[in-house]
RNA sequence: GCGGGGGUAGCAAAGCCUGGCCAAAUGCGCAGGACUUAAGAUCCUGUCUCUUAGUGAGUUCGAGGGUUCAAAUCCCUUCCCCCGCACCA
């Protein structure tokens, strides 16, 4: 068996010294290709993968093709996951720790230096440096074809330097804008929380709720009561609260709220005027007015009344609300607390239910219907919130407002929501207020909260223009497929302010406010570019002062005449002349391959960007790849089924590897690794392998016949024409297993001088077809054949149309469908040692009859008028009945009229010609006679392309 | 909820746009045979059901209807699954 890994190192580190990929501007076409770079978190897997094995699978035909090829690729360092990694560590998180560990010991064996370079991870730039080589070789063992020298990261000066103009130029035209802004924080530990930086953060997610305050008149304050269903302020009965909790007069602006001292805490992170003044009195059985509703309703006693939810105050709406309903019945039978408290037995008792929605299914009071429904006995029961969750979700979408509720009868609820809430609002009966979905933690264990930003830095995608400019921007690049120009279209709809800036994280700093970092999905949005120019950066060592303002303007814009351009950068104008040149020649990125769930956020915003700064310059085509699965589950740490680049080299290899990830399934379908199919992939590899060595130590000059050299140009065509589109699969299908069938298809026909002087006909081609796919396979064997330098560059073979030919490859499949038969009938017939075979081949007419069928069928499938102009021809009528029959079965199994009409006699020579193959087969003596001349009942079976058998 | 994608034989996965040659490519698996001392690899054959000296019948492409001479493919209804819904890479 051939040594894959070897193999593979072989050829890398030749293709590497004799810098095959490499390019630099030529006479010739280029072709720019780009996928997005990895994100540095850990080890590359699978997924990371599929996109650059796709890509460089392109690459290499292009460049096979005859283009002048770029293929760079950076690495994304940006954010918050790297500091992430370098907290946890810090922290002395075990997980964190065992899993670098054990990434770290693939390269690294001594323990001590093992535990060394773990403790340099506290600091994440070490992560980095660490990371980016170590990615490099695993990216380069899949045989990638990449250009390494114009490798970078986001944090490398020449980025930021790039992404600093970009922002200021945002800034110019307009495209930044500061304002509120709320996010998830943690006081405790003073920052704004991602979701790595929350406990269970990515397993169960945090998100912000916006909830209504609703500011009950209570002599010359207002209660507050929290709530996430303002339209239900009609059927208000009474409020809630907890007497178990203190409740404090709190000052916001010029008025005085009632909440529990909590609620004051988290209110005083959204808005800046909140100040605690003193406790408030008594509430229990007093009364306060109600907004919306615009009637005085009581306050009553609810132990239930969480003080870290919301206000602490809750308004009670048992109408709606099956916790509610349950709870007011409660209290009615609850002798004892009503005297505790003092209330008016007779009071609570005339509370009455105020019907503000109607469903199909509660009808107007789905509270009191879904508790007597599921025998809620009291409202400890845990179904309620179940119930509640269903009730909400009836209303919410099925449910009309009564005309308990004024203006807004007959209005739907998700529609009355946000109208209400807007009408009380401004009213200034109302307010807003924002709350965690669930209670959540940071990984230092501070509460985490939401607090709104005032002074935060948003791209603003609706300014004026910029959606148009990137609906151009849209309209001129080509998608694969096309159906997700859709999607692309709502993305664009749908974007509006997007906060670029963040206060933690590794990246860029914001140019007008150097606390801020930038966002790292807008921080990479025209990268492209600067792979054109960036290995000359390196080589000449240009510095952060060289790489400024006009250095860009110059480089990527021309606006700048080259004199003054070298003045303002300090460069010298050869060396800016060299990067300008450079950009021009390689831009625009003519195609960028890409996964789907990029393109509401990464693909949109590198549009929008381009359309900003660089519209001449924007990526023409995009193609999409979907997602990686790993034995039928997403691929996660927790799950172990992660499969990484690392694993891949070890036990299979690259060209394994390229091959059994884009022929598993197609390029943007879902693709689910199986170690499995791996293994299969693994053999179909080899077998390549073995069948091009064998047919290179066969080969010989010689004669090909028409049915072969057809057969392999249509496998080239086709197999061009669909790696062309990027159809890996179906090309993969037809470079590899079509031509394996075809390989055995010639052994098992050919006698030796032809099968040689075949396979001397195909190799050439065949290895080629395999390169883009199996590279290190391809070479090996290109080097075996005596091939001309590198196959990675040689030119991609070219078909020959007109020596496809539909005829003979019909007749040689009417013989591998006569084999088929002849052994079903053996199988079948019930004769013991058979001697002879005779075979009839059908009678004359019937080949005329098949080719005036084969016409009429196309104007008319009925079954009178065919037979009525068939019959016409004296020569059918003699026929009669057989003929009626034959048009009624042809008609039901149009599989029976042949694809090519031959002559009986055609088909008689084909016969002859196999006799004696077919003999020997099968080891019986062959008659071959016509129809005619047969007088065996039998004959009359025969069709076109079918002969009647007969076994003695 | 909104938006997108999908449900095909034991499994994976084509076909669907542009209806007929579709009992449905291909790969895996499985069964039988060849080769082999044997295993593996490889090769050949088969793999919805029934039937048969073959080229016949029946039931299939999530479910139910419809259009058509003809539907996996077009239309309608319905069930189920996956993904995205932003500040997160």
């Amino acid at each position: 068996m051939v040594d894959q890994t070897k193999i593979a190192g072989k050829w890398q580190k030749k293709w590497k010294e004799s810098k095959l990929f490499e390019k630099e501007k030529e006479n010739k076409e280029k072709f720019f290709i780009t996928t997005p770079y990895p994100y540095i978190s850990g080890s590359l897997h699978i997924g990371h993968g599929r996109s650059v094995a796709e890509t460089d699978i392109y690459a290499r035909y292009k460049r096979m093709k005859g283009y002048n090829v770029l293929f760079p690729l950076g690495f994304h360092i940006t954010g918050t996951p790297v500091l992430g990694i370098s907290a946890a560590i810090e922290n002395g998180d075990e997980k964190t720790i065992k899993t670098y560990k054990k990434y770290v010991s693939a390269y690294v064996e001594d323990e001590e230096e093992i535990n060394k370079i773990i403790e340099s991870f506290k600091d994440p730039q070490k992560v980095v440096d660490f990371f980016i080589p170590k990615m490099i070789d695993e990216y380069t063992q899949l045989g990638l074809s990449v250009d390494w020298r114009r490798s970078f990261t986001t944090g490398d000066m020449s980025h930021q330097q790039m992404v600093t103009w970009q922002f200021k130029k945002y800034k110019e035209i307009g495209y930044l804008k500061q304002g509120e802004y709320p996010v998830l924080y943690c006081p405790q530990d003073g920052n704004a929380m991602g979701e790595d930086d929350i406990k269970d953060g990515d397993s169960d997610a945090v998100e912000k709720q916006e909830w209504t305050l609703l500011k009950f008149k209570f002599g010359d304050k207002y209660l507050i009561a929290a709530t996430l269903r303002p339209e239900t302020v009609y059927g208000q009965t009474n409020l809630w609260i907890n007497p178990e909790v203190t409740y404090y007069d709190v000052k916001v602006g010029q008025t005085t709220w009632v909440m529990c001292e909590k609620a004051a805490w988290k209110l005083s992170h959204q808005r800046k005027d909140v100040e605690i003044k003193q406790k408030t009195g008594e509430l229990i059985g007093k009364k306060a007015f109600a907004p919306g509703l615009e009637k005085e309703i009581i306050i009553l006693p609810g132990p239930f009344v969480d003080p870290d939810r919301g206000t602490g105050i809750v308004t009670s709406v048992p109408s709606d609300a099956p916790f509610d309903y349950t709870a007011l019945r409660d209290l009615k039978n609850d002798k004892k607390t009503i005297e505790k408290y003092n209330l008016k037995r007779e009071e609570i008792e005339n509370i009455e239910i105020i019907p503000i929605i109607k469903t199909e299914k509660y009808g107007d009071k789905a509270g009191l219907k879904a508790v007597e429904e599921n025998n809620i006995e009291n409202q400890h029961d845990k179904k309620l919130t179940e119930i509640t969750q269903e009730v909400y979700r009836e209303g919410f979408h099925k449910g009309i407002m009564t005309k308990t509720c004024g203006e807004f009868e007959g209005m739907t609820v998700s529609k009355a929501k946000e109208a209400i809430k807007k009408k009380l609002i401004r009213e200034n009966k109302a307010s807003t207020f924002f709350e965690t979905s669930r209670k959540a933690y940071s990984r230092s264990g501070g509460e985490v909260i939401v607090a709104v930003l005032d002074d935060q830095w948003f791209i603003d995608f609706n300014s004026k223009g910029w959606k148009e400019k990137a609906y151009k921007i849209l309209e001129n690049t080509e998608l694969k497929p096309e159906s997700y120009r859709k999607n692309f279209e709502e993305a664009f709809e749908w974007l509006d302010k997007r906060p670029c800036a963040r206060k933690r994280g590794l990246g860029t700093k914001f140019p007008f406010n150097k606390e801020w970092i930038i966002e790292s999905l807008s921080d990479s949005t025209i990268y492209m570019s600067l792979y054109t120019i960036n290995h000359i950066v390196k080589e000449n060592n240009l510095k952060r002062e060289n790489l400024n303002d006009s250095f860009f303007d110059y480089v990527f814009k021309g606006e700048l005449e080259l004199e003054k351009a070298s003045e303002e950068t300090g460069v010298s104008k050869d060396v800016l002349k060299q990067c300008r040149e450079s950009f021009e020649y390689w831009s625009p990125n003519d195609h960028r391959h890409t996964f789907e769930l990029h393109l509401s956020n990464h693909l949109s915003f590198m549009m929008f960007a381009h359309a900003a700064l660089l519209p001449d310059v924007h990526p023409r085509k995009i193609s999409f790849h979907g997602l990686v699965m790993s034995e039928g589950g997403k691929m996660s740490k927790s799950k172990g089924n992660t499969v990484t680049l690392l694993d891949v080299k070890k036990y299979y290899g690259a060209d394994i590897f390229r091959f059994y990830i884009t022929n598993a399934t197609t390029i943007e379908s879902t693709f689910d690794w199986q170690q499995k199919e791996a293994e299969s992939a693994k053999k179909t590899v080899e077998k390549i392998f073995e069948e091009i060595k064998e047919g290179i130590e066969k080969r010989k000059e010689g004669k090909v016949s028409s049915l072969y050299k057809s057969k392999y140009n249509r496998i080239l065509k086709e197999t061009t024409l669909y790696l062309e589109e990027m159809k890996l699969r179906e090309y993969n299908h037809r470079a590899v297993f079509e031509m394996i069938h075809l390989v055995k298809h010639a052994k098992n026909n050919l006698e030796e001088d032809e099968l040689k002087a075949f396979y001397n006909y195909i190799l050439e081609g065949w290895i080629k077809i395999i390169s883009p796919v199996t590279p290190h396979v391809a070479e090996e064997l290109w080097e075996n054949y005596g091939g001309e330098g590198f196959v990675s560059e040689a030119p991609w073979p070219k078909y020959d149309e007109s020596l496809i030919d539909e005829k003979s490859e019909y007749i040689d499949s009417l013989k591998e469908k006569l084999k088929k038969d002849i052994s079903e009938v053996l199988e079948l017939a019930k004769v013991e040692n058979p001697k002879k075979l005779t075979l009839i081949i059908s009678s004359s007419w019937k080949y005329d009859f098949m080719k005036i069928l084969k016409e009429k069928i196309k104007e008319t499938r009925d079954q009178g008028v065919i037979t009525k102009e068939i019959m016409v021809e004296e020569s059918f009528k003699k026929q009669g009945k057989e003929v009626v029959k034959l048009i009624q079965d042809c008609l039901k199994h149009p599989n029976k009229i042949p694809e090519y009409s031959i002559s009986q006699e055609e088909e008689k020579q084909l016969l002859e010609k196999n006799k004696k193959q077919l003999s020997q087969a099968y080891n019986l003596e062959i008659e071959i006679i016509q129809a005619e001349n047969s007088n065996q009942g039998k004959a009359k079976s025969a069709l076109p392309g079918k002969p009647a058998l007969l076994v003695e």
